[in-house]
DNA sequence: TGCACAGGATTGTTCAACAATTCTGTGGAT
DNA sequence: ATCCACAGAATTGTTGAACAATCCTGTGCA
Protein backbone atom coordinates (compact mmCIF):
# COMPACT_ATOMS: atom_id res chain seq x y z
CA UNK A 1 0.00 0.00 0.00
CA UNK A 2 1.75 3.50 -0.61
CA UNK A 3 1.72 6.02 2.43
CA UNK A 4 -0.41 8.54 1.03
CA UNK A 5 -3.58 7.47 3.83
CA UNK A 6 -6.88 7.88 2.89
CA UNK A 7 -9.25 9.63 5.30
CA UNK A 8 -8.22 12.94 5.55
CA UNK A 9 -8.42 14.91 8.83
CA UNK A 10 -10.35 18.13 9.90
CA UNK A 11 -9.82 20.74 7.56
CA UNK A 12 -7.58 23.49 8.85
CA UNK A 13 -10.33 25.85 9.25
CA UNK A 14 -13.09 23.71 10.97
CA UNK A 15 -13.51 24.76 14.74
CA UNK A 16 -14.00 28.38 15.47
CA UNK A 17 -11.49 29.35 17.73
CA UNK A 18 -9.66 32.78 17.65
CA UNK A 19 -6.27 32.36 15.71
CA UNK A 20 -6.64 28.85 13.63
CA UNK A 21 -4.60 30.48 11.45
CA UNK A 22 -0.34 30.17 11.58
CA UNK A 23 -0.79 26.36 12.53
CA UNK A 24 -1.40 24.25 9.45
CA UNK A 25 2.30 23.31 9.13
CA UNK A 26 2.95 22.23 12.49
CA UNK A 27 -0.58 20.40 12.88
CA UNK A 28 0.50 18.04 9.47
CA UNK A 29 4.01 17.61 11.42
CA UNK A 30 1.68 16.33 14.46
CA UNK A 31 -0.36 14.24 12.18
CA UNK A 32 2.19 12.45 10.43
CA UNK A 33 4.61 12.14 13.90
CA UNK A 34 0.82 10.42 15.28
CA UNK A 35 0.20 8.14 12.52
CA UNK A 36 4.26 6.97 12.64
CA UNK A 37 4.04 6.16 15.72
CA UNK A 38 0.54 4.39 15.50
CA UNK A 39 2.57 1.89 13.13
CA UNK A 40 0.07 3.39 10.21
CA UNK A 41 2.98 4.26 8.37
CA UNK A 42 5.77 1.86 8.47
CA UNK A 43 9.16 2.24 8.35
CA UNK A 44 10.53 2.46 5.28
CA UNK A 45 7.30 3.52 3.03
CA UNK A 46 7.60 6.70 1.02
CA UNK A 47 5.66 9.53 1.68
CA UNK A 48 4.88 11.19 -1.66
CA UNK A 49 4.52 14.90 -1.77
CA UNK A 50 1.47 14.41 -4.41
CA UNK A 51 -0.55 11.94 -2.50
CA UNK A 52 0.39 12.99 0.52
CA UNK A 53 -0.74 17.16 -0.10
CA UNK A 54 -4.02 15.98 -1.59
CA UNK A 55 -4.96 13.13 0.87
CA UNK A 56 -4.78 15.42 3.74
CA UNK A 57 -5.84 19.21 2.24
CA UNK A 58 -2.83 21.62 1.96
CA UNK A 59 -0.23 22.68 -0.27
CA UNK A 60 2.91 20.77 -1.14
CA UNK A 61 4.63 23.49 0.07
CA UNK A 62 3.14 23.46 3.53
CA UNK A 63 3.66 19.44 3.62
CA UNK A 64 7.22 20.46 2.62
CA UNK A 65 7.54 22.55 5.72
CA UNK A 66 6.11 19.82 7.79
CA UNK A 67 8.95 17.49 6.44
CA UNK A 68 11.85 19.59 7.52
CA UNK A 69 10.40 19.70 10.70
CA UNK A 70 10.26 15.76 10.75
CA UNK A 71 13.18 15.09 9.16
CA UNK A 72 14.98 17.31 12.00
CA UNK A 73 13.22 14.87 14.53
CA UNK A 74 14.68 11.85 12.87
CA UNK A 75 11.51 10.82 12.47
CA UNK A 76 11.71 10.77 9.05
CA UNK A 77 14.49 10.46 6.44
CA UNK A 78 14.76 12.82 3.55
CA UNK A 79 16.81 11.47 0.74
CA UNK A 80 17.68 14.30 -2.25
CA UNK A 81 15.61 13.68 -5.25
CA UNK A 82 14.35 10.42 -4.12
CA UNK A 83 11.83 11.54 -1.23
CA UNK A 84 11.19 11.36 2.33
CA UNK A 85 10.77 7.97 3.33
CA UNK A 86 9.53 6.63 7.04
CA UNK A 87 12.47 6.40 9.52
CA UNK A 88 13.81 2.74 9.54
CA UNK A 89 16.11 2.04 11.88
CA UNK A 90 18.33 -0.81 11.82
CA UNK A 91 21.37 -2.42 14.05
CA UNK A 92 23.34 0.52 13.93
CA UNK A 93 20.72 2.50 15.42
CA UNK A 94 19.28 0.56 17.74
CA UNK A 95 23.23 0.51 19.31
CA UNK A 96 23.04 4.54 19.04
CA UNK A 97 19.28 4.55 20.99
CA UNK A 98 21.42 2.40 23.62
CA UNK A 99 24.54 4.61 23.35
CA UNK A 100 22.60 7.27 24.39
CA UNK A 101 19.97 5.83 26.97
CA UNK A 102 22.97 4.21 28.82
CA UNK A 103 24.29 7.90 29.32
CA UNK A 104 21.18 9.79 30.48
CA UNK A 105 19.25 7.37 32.73
CA UNK A 106 21.98 6.38 34.71
CA UNK A 107 23.02 9.98 34.55
CA UNK A 108 19.54 11.25 35.94
CA UNK A 109 18.96 8.45 38.49
CA UNK A 110 22.20 9.52 39.82
CA UNK A 111 22.23 13.16 40.14
CA UNK A 112 18.85 13.88 39.16
CA UNK A 113 16.43 15.28 42.03
CA UNK A 114 14.00 12.09 43.63
CA UNK A 115 11.13 14.21 44.62
CA UNK A 116 8.29 12.39 46.85
CA UNK A 117 6.14 13.30 44.12
CA UNK A 118 8.71 12.00 41.18
CA UNK A 119 8.77 8.98 43.89
CA UNK A 120 5.19 8.04 43.75
CA UNK A 121 4.91 8.62 39.74
CA UNK A 122 7.63 5.96 39.32
CA UNK A 123 6.22 3.49 41.58
CA UNK A 124 2.53 4.07 39.81
CA UNK A 125 3.66 3.22 36.52
CA UNK A 126 6.04 0.51 37.78
CA UNK A 127 2.42 -0.75 39.32
CA UNK A 128 0.64 -0.48 35.99
CA UNK A 129 3.82 -2.38 34.06
CA UNK A 130 2.57 -4.92 36.65
CA UNK A 131 -1.02 -5.24 35.86
CA UNK A 132 -0.01 -5.31 32.55
CA UNK A 133 1.86 -7.94 32.45
CA UNK A 134 -0.27 -10.04 34.84
CA UNK A 135 -3.45 -9.66 32.43
CA UNK A 136 -0.55 -10.46 29.44
CA UNK A 137 -1.15 -6.85 27.92
CA UNK A 138 2.00 -6.66 25.79
CA UNK A 139 0.78 -3.14 24.74
CA UNK A 140 0.34 -2.07 28.09
CA UNK A 141 3.79 -2.86 29.29
CA UNK A 142 5.61 -1.36 26.26
CA UNK A 143 3.75 1.72 27.62
CA UNK A 144 4.12 1.21 30.94
CA UNK A 145 8.09 0.37 30.39
CA UNK A 146 8.53 3.70 28.00
CA UNK A 147 6.52 5.77 30.51
CA UNK A 148 9.11 4.71 33.28
CA UNK A 149 12.39 5.56 31.21
CA UNK A 150 10.40 8.45 30.35
CA UNK A 151 10.13 9.62 34.04
CA UNK A 152 13.21 8.61 34.63
CA UNK A 153 14.36 10.97 32.71
CA UNK A 154 12.65 13.34 33.90
CA UNK A 155 14.10 13.09 37.14
CA UNK A 156 16.82 15.55 35.79
CA UNK A 157 14.67 18.17 35.37
CA UNK A 158 15.48 18.76 32.15
CA UNK A 159 13.38 19.94 29.70
CA UNK A 160 15.58 19.23 26.43
CA UNK A 161 16.61 15.49 27.72
CA UNK A 162 12.86 14.98 28.26
CA UNK A 163 12.78 15.63 24.45
CA UNK A 164 15.41 13.33 23.31
CA UNK A 165 14.05 10.78 25.10
CA UNK A 166 10.78 10.87 23.41
CA UNK A 167 12.80 10.85 20.18
CA UNK A 168 14.62 7.92 21.14
CA UNK A 169 11.78 6.13 22.59
CA UNK A 170 10.01 7.00 19.56
CA UNK A 171 12.68 5.57 17.44
CA UNK A 172 12.26 2.50 19.71
CA UNK A 173 8.76 2.27 18.46
CA UNK A 174 9.74 2.11 15.08
CA UNK A 175 12.39 -0.48 15.53
CA UNK A 176 9.84 -2.61 17.28
CA UNK A 177 6.83 -1.67 13.90
CA UNK A 178 9.80 -2.73 11.74
CA UNK A 179 10.05 -6.60 12.64
CA UNK A 180 7.91 -8.89 11.84
CA UNK A 181 6.83 -11.22 14.94
CA UNK A 182 6.75 -9.12 17.60
CA UNK A 183 8.27 -11.15 20.59
CA UNK A 184 7.10 -10.68 24.36
CA UNK A 185 10.43 -8.28 24.69
CA UNK A 186 9.14 -6.54 28.06
CA UNK A 187 7.56 -8.91 29.98
CA UNK A 188 11.92 -10.06 31.10
CA UNK A 189 12.36 -6.60 32.26
CA UNK A 190 9.34 -6.20 34.86
CA UNK A 191 10.89 -6.70 37.65
CA UNK A 192 13.92 -5.49 36.80
CA UNK A 193 12.03 -1.57 36.36
CA UNK A 194 10.87 -2.87 40.27
CA UNK A 195 14.00 -3.20 41.23
CA UNK A 196 14.93 0.38 40.18
CA UNK A 197 12.55 2.28 41.81
CA UNK A 198 12.42 0.69 44.87
CA UNK A 199 16.03 1.44 45.17
CA UNK A 200 15.94 4.91 44.33
CA UNK A 201 12.86 4.55 47.44
CA UNK A 202 15.93 3.34 49.19
CA UNK A 203 18.18 6.02 47.95
CA UNK A 204 20.91 3.38 46.97
CA UNK A 205 21.74 5.52 43.51
CA UNK A 206 25.06 4.33 42.77
CA UNK A 207 23.34 0.67 42.92
CA UNK A 208 20.24 1.89 41.40
CA UNK A 209 22.32 3.64 38.06
CA UNK A 210 24.96 0.34 37.80
CA UNK A 211 21.62 -2.07 37.32
CA UNK A 212 20.15 0.27 35.29
CA UNK A 213 23.18 0.25 33.36
CA UNK A 214 23.08 -3.55 33.12
CA UNK A 215 19.32 -3.81 32.28
CA UNK A 216 20.30 -1.14 29.12
CA UNK A 217 23.21 -3.68 28.35
CA UNK A 218 21.07 -6.60 28.28
CA UNK A 219 18.01 -5.11 26.74
CA UNK A 220 20.62 -3.80 23.74
CA UNK A 221 21.99 -7.87 23.26
CA UNK A 222 18.20 -8.66 23.41
CA UNK A 223 16.72 -6.66 20.39
CA UNK A 224 20.03 -6.91 18.28
CA UNK A 225 19.24 -10.34 18.69
CA UNK A 226 15.92 -10.53 17.50
CA UNK A 227 16.60 -7.67 14.84
CA UNK A 228 19.05 -10.21 13.40
CA UNK A 229 16.67 -13.19 13.54
CA UNK A 230 14.20 -10.96 11.62
CA UNK A 231 16.40 -10.17 9.63
CA UNK A 232 17.19 -13.95 8.90
CA UNK A 233 13.68 -14.83 8.03
CA UNK A 234 13.17 -12.18 5.70
CA UNK A 235 16.31 -12.27 3.18
CA UNK A 236 15.74 -8.42 1.64
CA UNK A 237 13.18 -5.73 0.70
CA UNK A 238 12.16 -5.21 4.36
CA UNK A 239 13.86 -2.31 5.07
CA UNK A 240 13.17 -0.38 1.45
CA UNK A 241 9.53 -0.56 1.20
CA UNK A 242 9.44 1.92 -1.65
CA UNK A 243 7.22 0.10 -4.45
CA UNK A 244 3.50 0.42 -4.80
CA UNK A 245 1.90 -2.81 -5.48
CA UNK A 246 1.52 -5.50 -3.11
CA UNK A 247 3.55 -5.68 0.18
CA UNK B 1 20.28 47.45 12.03
CA UNK B 2 18.03 45.16 10.19
CA UNK B 3 18.29 41.52 10.26
CA UNK B 4 19.04 40.72 6.21
CA UNK B 5 22.47 40.98 5.81
CA UNK B 6 23.38 43.04 2.96
CA UNK B 7 25.93 40.96 0.92
CA UNK B 8 24.73 38.02 -0.25
CA UNK B 9 26.54 35.13 -0.46
CA UNK B 10 27.70 33.00 -4.16
CA UNK B 11 24.50 32.24 -5.67
CA UNK B 12 23.36 28.36 -5.30
CA UNK B 13 24.31 27.51 -8.81
CA UNK B 14 27.74 28.78 -8.37
CA UNK B 15 30.50 25.74 -9.12
CA UNK B 16 30.19 22.94 -11.04
CA UNK B 17 29.31 20.16 -8.98
CA UNK B 18 27.52 17.25 -10.19
CA UNK B 19 24.31 17.76 -8.01
CA UNK B 20 23.61 21.81 -7.29
CA UNK B 21 20.05 21.09 -7.42
CA UNK B 22 18.38 20.18 -4.28
CA UNK B 23 20.64 21.68 -1.35
CA UNK B 24 19.23 25.05 -1.07
CA UNK B 25 17.20 24.96 1.85
CA UNK B 26 19.87 23.29 3.88
CA UNK B 27 22.21 25.81 2.27
CA UNK B 28 20.22 28.42 3.40
CA UNK B 29 20.09 27.37 6.64
CA UNK B 30 23.78 26.92 7.32
CA UNK B 31 24.31 29.98 6.20
CA UNK B 32 21.83 31.45 8.72
CA UNK B 33 23.54 29.10 11.56
CA UNK B 34 26.75 30.26 10.61
CA UNK B 35 25.98 34.45 10.88
CA UNK B 36 23.51 33.84 13.81
CA UNK B 37 26.89 31.62 15.54
CA UNK B 38 29.33 34.24 14.44
CA UNK B 39 27.23 37.12 15.78
CA UNK B 40 26.48 39.25 12.73
CA UNK B 41 22.62 38.44 13.73
CA UNK B 42 22.07 39.45 17.28
CA UNK B 43 19.47 37.65 19.25
CA UNK B 44 16.46 39.04 19.30
CA UNK B 45 16.80 40.39 16.02
CA UNK B 46 13.83 39.55 13.86
CA UNK B 47 14.44 37.71 10.07
CA UNK B 48 12.15 39.44 7.80
CA UNK B 49 10.99 36.84 5.05
CA UNK B 50 10.88 39.13 2.61
CA UNK B 51 14.18 41.17 3.42
CA UNK B 52 16.18 38.08 3.99
CA UNK B 53 14.84 36.17 0.94
CA UNK B 54 15.81 39.21 -1.31
CA UNK B 55 19.19 39.54 0.39
CA UNK B 56 19.60 35.57 -0.38
CA UNK B 57 18.45 35.32 -3.04
CA UNK B 58 16.15 32.62 -2.79
CA UNK B 59 12.30 32.32 -2.34
CA UNK B 60 9.95 32.85 0.45
CA UNK B 61 8.82 29.40 0.31
CA UNK B 62 12.57 27.85 0.55
CA UNK B 63 13.20 30.20 3.17
CA UNK B 64 10.40 29.34 5.17
CA UNK B 65 11.68 25.77 4.85
CA UNK B 66 14.95 26.38 6.41
CA UNK B 67 13.43 28.59 9.12
CA UNK B 68 11.43 25.32 9.75
CA UNK B 69 15.29 23.61 10.14
CA UNK B 70 15.85 25.71 12.39
CA UNK B 71 13.64 26.52 14.93
CA UNK B 72 13.44 23.00 15.68
CA UNK B 73 17.49 23.44 16.34
CA UNK B 74 16.09 26.29 18.88
CA UNK B 75 18.68 28.60 16.98
CA UNK B 76 15.75 30.71 15.99
CA UNK B 77 12.19 31.05 17.71
CA UNK B 78 9.12 31.55 15.45
CA UNK B 79 6.42 33.40 16.86
CA UNK B 80 2.90 32.80 14.87
CA UNK B 81 1.90 36.03 12.62
CA UNK B 82 5.09 37.71 14.31
CA UNK B 83 7.64 36.19 12.86
CA UNK B 84 11.01 34.50 13.40
CA UNK B 85 13.64 36.03 15.68
CA UNK B 86 17.22 34.74 16.79
CA UNK B 87 16.94 32.88 19.69
CA UNK B 88 17.54 34.70 22.55
CA UNK B 89 18.18 32.73 25.31
CA UNK B 90 17.91 34.47 29.46
CA UNK B 91 18.71 33.11 32.56
CA UNK B 92 16.23 30.30 32.17
CA UNK B 93 17.35 29.13 29.30
CA UNK B 94 21.08 29.41 30.88
CA UNK B 95 19.81 27.04 33.92
CA UNK B 96 18.31 24.44 31.26
CA UNK B 97 21.93 24.44 29.46
CA UNK B 98 23.11 23.99 32.58
CA UNK B 99 21.01 21.05 33.94
CA UNK B 100 21.76 19.65 30.47
CA UNK B 101 25.51 19.91 30.91
CA UNK B 102 25.40 18.68 34.08
CA UNK B 103 23.70 15.34 33.27
CA UNK B 104 25.52 14.29 29.95
CA UNK B 105 29.35 15.67 30.78
CA UNK B 106 29.54 14.02 33.71
CA UNK B 107 28.18 10.56 32.24
CA UNK B 108 30.37 10.82 29.59
CA UNK B 109 33.48 11.20 32.25
CA UNK B 110 32.16 8.27 34.04
CA UNK B 111 30.88 6.01 32.11
CA UNK B 112 32.67 6.71 28.19
CA UNK B 113 35.32 5.26 26.60
CA UNK B 114 38.28 6.96 27.31
CA UNK B 115 40.95 5.43 24.72
CA UNK B 116 44.43 6.92 24.25
CA UNK B 117 43.71 8.85 21.07
CA UNK B 118 40.73 10.43 23.18
CA UNK B 119 43.16 11.62 25.81
CA UNK B 120 45.39 12.74 23.82
CA UNK B 121 43.24 15.23 21.96
CA UNK B 122 41.91 16.50 25.31
CA UNK B 123 45.41 17.18 26.73
CA UNK B 124 46.15 18.99 23.05
CA UNK B 125 43.12 20.99 23.68
CA UNK B 126 43.80 22.28 27.63
CA UNK B 127 47.05 22.90 26.22
CA UNK B 128 45.46 25.31 23.63
CA UNK B 129 43.14 26.74 26.17
CA UNK B 130 46.50 27.40 28.47
CA UNK B 131 48.55 29.16 25.41
CA UNK B 132 45.21 30.91 24.61
CA UNK B 133 45.50 32.20 29.01
CA UNK B 134 49.15 32.79 28.10
CA UNK B 135 48.72 34.78 25.58
CA UNK B 136 45.51 36.58 26.80
CA UNK B 137 43.21 35.60 24.25
CA UNK B 138 39.41 35.34 25.20
CA UNK B 139 38.01 34.22 22.18
CA UNK B 140 40.63 31.16 22.02
CA UNK B 141 39.70 30.28 25.83
CA UNK B 142 36.31 30.22 24.91
CA UNK B 143 36.73 28.08 21.62
CA UNK B 144 39.38 25.82 23.76
CA UNK B 145 36.67 25.39 26.32
CA UNK B 146 34.02 24.58 23.69
CA UNK B 147 35.95 21.93 21.85
CA UNK B 148 37.01 20.64 25.40
CA UNK B 149 33.72 19.73 26.53
CA UNK B 150 32.56 18.70 23.38
CA UNK B 151 35.36 16.30 23.47
CA UNK B 152 34.06 15.30 26.95
CA UNK B 153 30.32 14.76 25.71
CA UNK B 154 32.02 12.85 22.61
CA UNK B 155 33.63 10.56 24.72
CA UNK B 156 30.25 8.51 25.28
CA UNK B 157 30.31 7.46 21.65
CA UNK B 158 26.86 8.78 21.29
CA UNK B 159 26.88 11.12 17.86
CA UNK B 160 22.74 12.34 19.25
CA UNK B 161 24.58 13.46 22.22
CA UNK B 162 27.25 15.36 20.61
CA UNK B 163 24.52 17.18 18.39
CA UNK B 164 22.68 18.03 21.62
CA UNK B 165 25.88 19.29 23.43
CA UNK B 166 26.56 21.09 19.73
CA UNK B 167 23.14 22.75 20.19
CA UNK B 168 23.98 23.69 23.82
CA UNK B 169 26.90 25.28 23.58
CA UNK B 170 25.86 27.05 20.31
CA UNK B 171 23.01 28.28 22.70
CA UNK B 172 26.04 30.01 25.27
CA UNK B 173 27.36 31.54 22.18
CA UNK B 174 24.25 33.36 21.96
CA UNK B 175 23.88 34.20 25.74
CA UNK B 176 27.48 35.80 25.23
CA UNK B 177 26.60 37.43 22.23
CA UNK B 178 23.67 38.95 24.34
CA UNK B 179 25.36 40.47 27.11
CA UNK B 180 26.72 43.96 26.41
CA UNK B 181 30.33 43.66 28.08
CA UNK B 182 32.16 40.25 27.73
CA UNK B 183 33.56 39.74 30.31
CA UNK B 184 36.31 37.48 31.02
CA UNK B 185 34.49 34.40 31.98
CA UNK B 186 37.05 31.63 31.00
CA UNK B 187 40.04 32.57 32.66
CA UNK B 188 39.26 30.95 35.88
CA UNK B 189 38.58 27.27 34.66
CA UNK B 190 41.38 26.85 32.64
CA UNK B 191 43.11 24.68 35.81
CA UNK B 192 39.68 23.26 36.34
CA UNK B 193 39.89 22.30 32.74
CA UNK B 194 43.32 21.11 33.33
CA UNK B 195 42.51 19.25 36.71
CA UNK B 196 39.53 17.08 34.68
CA UNK B 197 41.77 15.88 32.14
CA UNK B 198 44.87 15.14 34.54
CA UNK B 199 41.94 13.15 36.42
CA UNK B 200 40.50 11.36 33.71
CA UNK B 201 44.52 10.03 32.55
CA UNK B 202 44.81 8.67 36.14
CA UNK B 203 41.67 6.61 36.08
CA UNK B 204 40.02 8.48 38.74
CA UNK B 205 36.61 8.76 37.03
CA UNK B 206 34.71 9.33 39.80
CA UNK B 207 37.19 12.20 41.11
CA UNK B 208 36.57 13.35 37.30
CA UNK B 209 33.16 13.82 36.96
CA UNK B 210 32.37 15.16 40.62
CA UNK B 211 34.94 18.02 40.00
CA UNK B 212 32.97 18.61 36.54
CA UNK B 213 29.73 18.68 37.90
CA UNK B 214 31.47 21.07 40.65
CA UNK B 215 32.82 23.38 37.56
CA UNK B 216 29.65 23.71 36.09
CA UNK B 217 27.87 24.42 39.34
CA UNK B 218 30.02 27.30 39.72
CA UNK B 219 29.85 28.55 36.26
CA UNK B 220 26.24 28.71 36.21
CA UNK B 221 26.64 30.55 38.87
CA UNK B 222 28.68 32.75 37.84
CA UNK B 223 27.12 33.45 33.94
CA UNK B 224 23.60 33.97 36.06
CA UNK B 225 25.48 36.95 37.79
CA UNK B 226 27.18 37.92 34.70
CA UNK B 227 23.32 38.24 33.22
CA UNK B 228 21.74 39.63 36.04
CA UNK B 229 24.20 42.41 36.42
CA UNK B 230 24.08 42.91 32.48
CA UNK B 231 19.90 43.19 33.29
CA UNK B 232 20.63 46.15 35.52
CA UNK B 233 22.65 48.13 33.37
CA UNK B 234 20.14 48.11 30.25
CA UNK B 235 16.40 48.00 32.08
CA UNK B 236 14.68 47.17 28.95
CA UNK B 237 14.27 46.49 25.72
CA UNK B 238 17.98 44.97 25.27
CA UNK B 239 16.00 41.32 24.27
CA UNK B 240 13.58 42.51 21.63
CA UNK B 241 15.69 44.17 18.97
CA UNK B 242 12.63 44.66 16.89
CA UNK B 243 13.00 47.95 15.40
CA UNK B 244 14.79 48.76 12.33
CA UNK B 245 16.31 51.96 13.45
CA UNK B 246 19.44 53.00 14.52
CA UNK B 247 20.72 50.61 17.71
C1' DT C 1 -2.79 60.89 27.97
C1' DG C 2 -5.45 57.19 26.47
C1' DC C 3 -8.18 54.79 22.94
C1' DA C 4 -10.68 53.42 18.63
C1' DC C 5 -9.84 52.77 13.90
C1' DA C 6 -8.31 52.76 9.16
C1' DG C 7 -4.42 51.68 6.23
C1' DG C 8 -0.19 49.47 5.39
C1' DA C 9 3.08 45.89 6.22
C1' DT C 10 4.05 41.08 7.28
C1' DT C 11 3.07 36.41 7.84
C1' DG C 12 0.44 32.10 6.39
C1' DT C 13 -0.99 29.42 2.67
C1' DT C 14 -2.19 28.09 -1.84
C1' DC C 15 -1.63 27.49 -6.74
C1' DA C 16 0.59 26.97 -11.06
C1' DA C 17 4.61 26.56 -13.53
C1' DC C 18 9.19 25.03 -14.80
C1' DA C 19 14.01 22.91 -14.12
C1' DA C 20 16.49 19.01 -12.48
C1' DT C 21 16.59 14.41 -11.24
C1' DT C 22 15.04 9.86 -10.78
C1' DC C 23 12.22 6.06 -12.15
C1' DT C 24 10.13 2.92 -15.68
C1' DG C 25 9.59 0.36 -19.47
C1' DT C 26 11.00 -0.65 -24.14
C1' DG C 27 14.16 -2.23 -27.51
C1' DG C 28 18.52 -3.74 -29.16
C1' DA C 29 23.10 -6.06 -28.62
C1' DT C 30 25.56 -9.87 -26.87
C1' DA D 1 17.92 -14.92 -21.31
C1' DT D 2 20.79 -10.95 -19.48
C1' DC D 3 22.58 -6.56 -19.71
C1' DC D 4 22.75 -1.88 -21.32
C1' DA D 5 21.25 2.51 -23.49
C1' DC D 6 17.66 5.61 -23.95
C1' DA D 7 13.31 8.10 -24.35
C1' DG D 8 9.25 9.33 -21.76
C1' DA D 9 6.82 9.66 -17.50
C1' DA D 10 6.72 10.68 -12.76
C1' DT D 11 8.59 13.07 -8.80
C1' DT D 12 11.19 16.33 -6.41
C1' DG D 13 13.21 21.17 -6.02
C1' DT D 14 12.32 25.89 -6.46
C1' DT D 15 10.24 29.99 -7.91
C1' DG D 16 6.82 33.82 -8.37
C1' DA D 17 2.48 35.65 -7.78
C1' DA D 18 -1.66 35.95 -5.43
C1' DC D 19 -4.83 36.26 -1.59
C1' DA D 20 -6.45 35.74 3.41
C1' DA D 21 -5.42 36.55 8.17
C1' DT D 22 -3.02 38.93 11.46
C1' DC D 23 -0.15 42.37 13.31
C1' DC D 24 1.80 47.00 13.41
C1' DT D 25 1.57 52.12 12.86
C1' DG D 26 0.05 56.44 12.89
C1' DT D 27 -3.82 59.53 12.98
C1' DG D 28 -7.77 61.74 14.96
C1' DC D 29 -10.72 62.20 18.77
C1' DA D 30 -12.45 62.22 23.61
Amino acid sequence: MVAAATGHPAPPDSSAGPAEHAHTAAWIAGVLRGRIAAGELTPGSKLSEQALSTALGVSRNTLREAFSTLAGEAVVTKIPNRGVFVASPGAEEVREIYRVRRMIEPAAVLWGEVTPEALADLEAIVGRARDARDSGSVHGMADANQALHSAVVGLSGSEELRTLMARVLAEMRLVFHAMASAPDFHSHYVDRNVELVERLRAGERTEAAAGLREYLDAAEAELLGHLADDREDRPQGARQVTRRGSG
